[in-house]
RNA sequence: GGAACGGUGGCAGAGCGGACGAAUGCGACAGUCUUGAAAACUGUUGGGGGUUCACGCCUCCCGAGGGUUCGAAUCCCUCCCGUUCCGCCA
């Protein structure tokens, strides 16, 4: 949510930031008008209650006193005023809930840094790495064998069903199997023991009600892609991102504590509504995934060695898994909505040819904070201002579990996996076929 | 799921229809005293919103949402959460 101040103080800023989205300045405009008749109406309403309140004062008076008949006389007039007052309250709520769904649907501002552009095509690529480049050799030639389709491999090692999973629970809900369900329990037991040196490990609820999902900017603009609980009104988190910026909701935190810094890995669930017919086969689009999540909480002052940190461990990961690939910058027609800068990676899957994004780094600013209303009181002992999260995948497992089976594809059809997996994998890294 | 009792400021805990944003205690902060500290004493000490150049003024918030009333922390209704007992259960 955006500050409404800024939008009184500084409209055409409001206005550059959002078209830098391409969002048209006429939503700005509706916003500060909105506005303008809230607080002529609220001035009216609370001048009526202060004569309510003054009137009320009267009686009780009049009353200690035994003037029973001024008395009756100025309840009377109370309640005349009290019942405008009541009709004007029914407006003022109008037009606070106009201004709180316009807000709730308006899109955070693109940070400054953040490269200008209107799609996906416009983002920038800052940065490629593979395996031996420090070493100065080449960017990687994939061979015929490792330009299989990880689906191919998957059903032919006997790791991954994906006619099963759909069988059980419709398509895009893989199945798998042997060494493919133990490969994915060991890249979350890899990734929570390196992110624990400093950040605390939860295991939040999978099922969140309404204002948990809202405040992540999930909801209301995005309801079509989460699924809905109807009978208990929750929502399944699409992400832990969800839980975890929630956690501290309506809470004023201490300075000394920031950054809060946390990981979890949970199932992340999502409708992919709007992408029929995009990444059918395989696992690259599926709607139920694991995935380490971590989620910080800084002061703005704190923010940027918070993302720097975020971003370089979810790459350590990667690193030390030994996959090729390339960090991008979001341009501002690509980021989410509620994000003000945006860093995505990126493995190459030789099996598709393809790049598939398997974390997302982002900076909120304040804009998550004021939705769920999280703030921190200065050590200095100034009033209470709203935190920053940030947030990042390190990682999502499915594309991972595809770049792995790709890129570790050996010329008689098994697979090599990383040696840093060896200990989550009971000493083995070769998946070869099942008997 | 049933029954009983509860949810008040950072914490503890009064208040049970009329000046209550809320006694009191603790904590925290500042000052006095002290070489310094402790103790003692004095003062300050929640959040949101509106208005004002500012000092300030106004308004809302006592789990949440409705209602009764001239007036609600206090009465009524619904919901949520907690504790205890019963039932059920991995």
């Amino acid at each position: 949510m955006l500050d409404i101040r800024l939008l009184r103080d500084d409209p055409d800023a409001i206005k550059a930031g959002l078209a830098r989205r391409g969002v048209d300045g006429a939503a700005v405009d509706r916003l500060i008008d909105f506005d303008v008749a809230h607080r002529a109406l609220l001035a009216r309403q609370e001048t009526l209650r202060q004569e309510v309140k003054a009137l009320s004062k009267a009686v009780g008076q009049a009353k200690k006193e035994r003037d029973e008949v001024r008395a009756s006389a100025l309840a009377e007039q109370s309640r005349a005023v009290g019942d405008e007052e009541r009709r004007l309250n029914v407006d003022v709520e109008a037009a606070a809930e106009a201004i709180r769904s316009a807000l709730l649907v308006t899109p955070n501002l693109p940070a400054e840094d953040c490269p200008d552009g209107e799609s996906e095509a416009d983002n920038v690529e800052t940065r490629r790495w593979w395996p031996g480049l420090e070493q100065g050799f080449p960017f990687p030639t994939f061979d015929e064998h490792q330009q299989v389709p990880h689906w191919e491999v998957g059903e032919a090692l006997g790791i991954l069903d994906l006619e099963r999973g759909a069988k059980m629970s419709g398509s895009m809900f893989p199945l798998f199997r042997g060494m493919g369900a133990r490969l994915l329990r060991a890249l979350t037991s890899y990734a929570l023991a390196a992110h624990a040196d400093a950040y605390e490990e939860l295991r939040p609820p999978t099922f969140v009600l309404t204002e948990t999902i809202t405040a992540t900017g999930h909801l209301p603009k995005f309801a079509d892609e989460a699924y809905h609980i109807e009978r208990d009104d929750l929502w399944a988190i699409p992400t832990a991102e969800v839980p975890l910026t929630s956690m501290h909701r309506g809470e004023i935190l201490e300075e000394a504590v920031l950054p809060l810094r946390f990981t979890a890995s949970t199932p992340c669930f999502r409708r992919e509504a709007g992408s029929a017919g995009r990444d059918t086969r395989g696992v690259l689009r599926v709607h139920e995934f694991d995935k380490v999540e971590l989620v910080a909480y800084a002061t703005p002052e704190g923010a940027k060695a918070a993302f720097d940190d975020i971003l370089a461990r979810a790459e350590a990961l990667l690193r030390g898994l030994g996959l090729t690939y390339r960090v991008l910058d979001l341009c501002s027609g690509d980021i989410g909505a509620s994000s003000k800068r945006t860093f995505d990676l990126e493995v190459y899957s030789p099996g598709c040819d393809r790049w598939l994004e398997v974390s997302s780094v982002s900076w909120f600013g304040d804009y998550q904070a004021r939705r769920a209303s999280v703030r921190y009181r200065p050590a200095d002992g100034g009033s209470p201002q709203f935190v920053h999260t940030l947030n990042g995948s390190a990682l999502a497992w499915p594309r991972i579990w595809a770049a792995l089976i790709e890129q570790g594809r050996q010329a008689d059809g098994s697979v090599e996996l990383p040696e840093v997996l060896a200990p989550f994998l009971g000493g083995t890294t070769t998946v070869t076929p099942r008997r």
